[in-house]
DNA sequence: ATAATCTAGAGTTAGTTTATCAACAATAGT
DNA sequence: ACTATTGTTGATAAACTAACTCTAGATTAT
């Protein structure tokens, strides 16, 4: 049940740029040093980030990152799909990425135990990360 | 944030435990039948829950293994804790396992963002499974 | 004895995580 | 146009982990 340092670190890029959003932008060097981030794998992130449609960048001089949405239109749980993909335990309770459990003694049967509380495990997860916007986050508290 | 094939065949030999317990014992081949676990690898978790105080196992021609405790004794979180390790996403939110993280540039200040929404993961998840116990599991549901 | 079974740990294979590096492309200021 | 600065991309790789697999040995019932 762990979260990666990918993750990690994406979370922390995204709260440096939420933290100036509006004001100015951020280039990879700033927000590596201000969250102890490699400069390098930070790439990587900002870059997936990019595709994934939550950061616009700019290269050149005075280049740099900067929120593409409103930090709290962008929940945690998204970034944290991006990064890590699904945030259910185990691919047969996940709502964004379900996938048939094929080994499972259980499968077409109506009741499989591990997937009744693997459901509300990931309930719970999803009950807290996706109501935590990078505005929130922020902020270091929920709704407000 | 997954759950290993490891747990998830813990979790699902415990059950079948659950199942036949007070009635009789069950080998490894008959868990491994049941609930399509490979033989050799669910030696090894059947060992670490023995280890671990949670099973009991007999040697020899009509051998096998039971559980110690009652069904309702035994939660999931502490299955899960056995064979994975801390449900926490990250150490430094972990109630059983605690670390402080070393490179987190909020150490030692009052409030690290990404402690106080993991903190609140981690409770949701333990929430759901320390509070779900085998017998809950067989049955289905919890407190039933 | 012997056959069934558990015990223990080393070895294997494949994949993931966490980076690191180098070459390239775009931009701003001169 | 030139140059320094910055982002873009893909290749590579060390370290680690997951998920088995194998081998050899110890224990027990019959």
């Amino acid at each position: 049940m762990k979260l990666s340092k990918k993750s990690e670190y994406g979370l922390r890029a995204l709260l440096e740029l939420a933290l100036v959003h509006g004001k100015t932008t951020l280039q990879r060097r700033d927000i590596a040093d201000r969250q102890h981030i490699p400069v390098e794998f930070l790439e990587q992130i900002l870059l997936t980030l990019k595709r994934a449609g939550l950061v616009s960048s700019r290269r050149g001089v005075n280049g740099g990152y900067d929120l593409i949405k409103q930090p709290n239109e962008i929940t945690l749980g998204q970034v944290i799909r991006i990064l890590d993909g699904p945030l259910a335990p185990i691919s047969c309770v996940s709502k964004t990425a379900y996938q048939k459990c094929n080994d499972c003694p259980y499968t077409n049967k109506p009741r499989c135990p591990v997937q009744q509380v693997m459901g509300k495990v990931r309930d719970a997860i999803a009950g807290v990360l996706d109501h935590y916007s990078l505005a929130d986050f922020a902020a270091g508290h929920p709704k407000g």
